[in-house]
DNA sequence: TCTGGGGTCCTACAGCCA
DNA sequence: TCTGTGGCTGTAGGACCC
């Protein structure tokens, strides 16, 4: 398969995506500081989905505990999350993506990519009309990044927000992008931010500058290739617009560490019963059942077993969780328990 | 003081088999 | 018959993303 040559990919980022719907059906939120996440209770476990802008001037950020937001603006605003409507708003925005062309990839609830490179009008009269349109749809903003892959589209799209629009080629890879610390490059976390940090690397520019035989001598192969790729800003992935899931799971965070055997198994067989249920909502079967169990101190384990043959029967997933339960030896306080369906095949 | 839930992909290793 | 090798599959854990 041959790469077209100059590919147009946008990236569409929407704006404090939940804190945003929210803010739109409740207008007395506006210009006070929300906080999204969990039970939408700062004294019980969760952590932040989305904060909005003004939540953000505390320190307020996603993944944060939510006992943390709580103690940085006690005053904010708390909201549980609400996947339905959500759900119902990127739909909308989505609507006005493929209005334009089929060729979107989801990238979670409230992002995409376009391949518009066989699209007519300029990319950025394009881009305008995607704004226009998703504001008159859902009454939001989004940011838009332009580039010539995804991965630039999106450090693009991160760039200027909220209501952004930025366009980024070839030629300003070494302005535009080098100069960026690393965290910005995706793919690049807390770990291999620290291990960077630690040969002295701090910004995607040193990175480039890097011996591709020396990333993959520090990060093995696979991505010591996508890291010295990366940094050059290459990437010619495509646009995928339509995918299969690979697992499927449930799990649960107890409010309070438990020890209680009969709470855990109770609970992993209703975890295993919606396992079973959202198997069957998409049609498929599963071969390989695994749980996961993190204890009170983090510390985190799977076990998986592999059946014969495929299944969506709910005893048969059940039974194998539970031989998989029955592997773990449970001294400490369980704080999480899961489980996963893997292996997965189209009815 | 803490650290959700739903996913993907990668690596390492063990066991089996040709 | 024994031994080494390489591929495949299953398992476990880790990093990352939204």
């Amino acid at each position: 398969m041959n790469q077209p040559p100059g590919r147009t990919i946008f990236h569409i980022d929407m704006d404090a995506f939940f804190a945003a719907v929210e803010e739109k059906r409740n207008p007395s939120l506006a210009g006070r500081p929300v906080v999204i996440g969990g039970s939408g209770d700062p004294s019980k476990r969760g952590v932040v989905s989305t904060a909005n802008y003004e939540a953000r001037k505390y320190g307020i950020h996603s993944a944060m505990p939510l006992r943390v937001a709580f103690k940085l603006c006690p005053r904010a605003i708390f909201l549980p999350v609400d996947y339905e409507a959500y759900s119902e708003a990127s739909r909308k925005f989505k609507s006005v993506l493929l209005s334009l062309t089929a060729l979107m990839e989801n990238a979670g609830i409230d992002e995409a990519f376009l391949d518009v490179t066989h699209l007519l009008e300029s990319p950025e009269s394009a881009a305008e009309k995607i704004k226009a349109g998703i504001k008159e749809k859902t009454g939001l903003t989004c940011s838009i990044g332009i580039a010539p892959n995804k991965l630039l589209a999106k450090i693009a799209s991160d760039m200027l927000k909220p209501d952004g629009l930025t366009i980024i080629n070839e030629n300003d890879i070494e302005e535009k992008i080098w100069p960026l610390p690393i965290r910005k490059l995706y793919g690049v976390g807390p770990k291999t931010e620290e291990h960077l940090k630690g040969i002295g690397i701090h910004t995607i520019g040193q990175l480039a500058a890097l011996p591709r035989e020396t990333l993959i001598e520090h990060f093995g192969e696979s991505y010591g290739q996508y890291l010295c790729d990366a940094s050059h800003g290459i990437d010619e992935s495509p646009v995928i617009t339509h995918w299969e899931p690979k697992s499927i799971s449930r799990e649960t965070t107890f409010q309070e560490d438990v020890k209680n055997w009969q709470v855990i198994a109770k609970t992993l067989a209703a975890l295993a019963k919606q396992v079973v249920a959202d198997m069957r909502d998409d049609g498929c079967k599963a071969k390989t059942v695994s749980i996961k169990i993190r204890f009170s101190d983090f510390q985190t384990l799977t076990r998986a077993k592999t059946l014969t043959g495929h299944t969506d029967s709910e005893e048969e997933i059940r039974k194998t969780a539970f031989a998989c339960l029955k592997r773990v030896n449970i001294e400490k306080r369980v704080r999480l328990i899961g489980v996963r369906a893997t292996n997965l095949k189209k009815n």
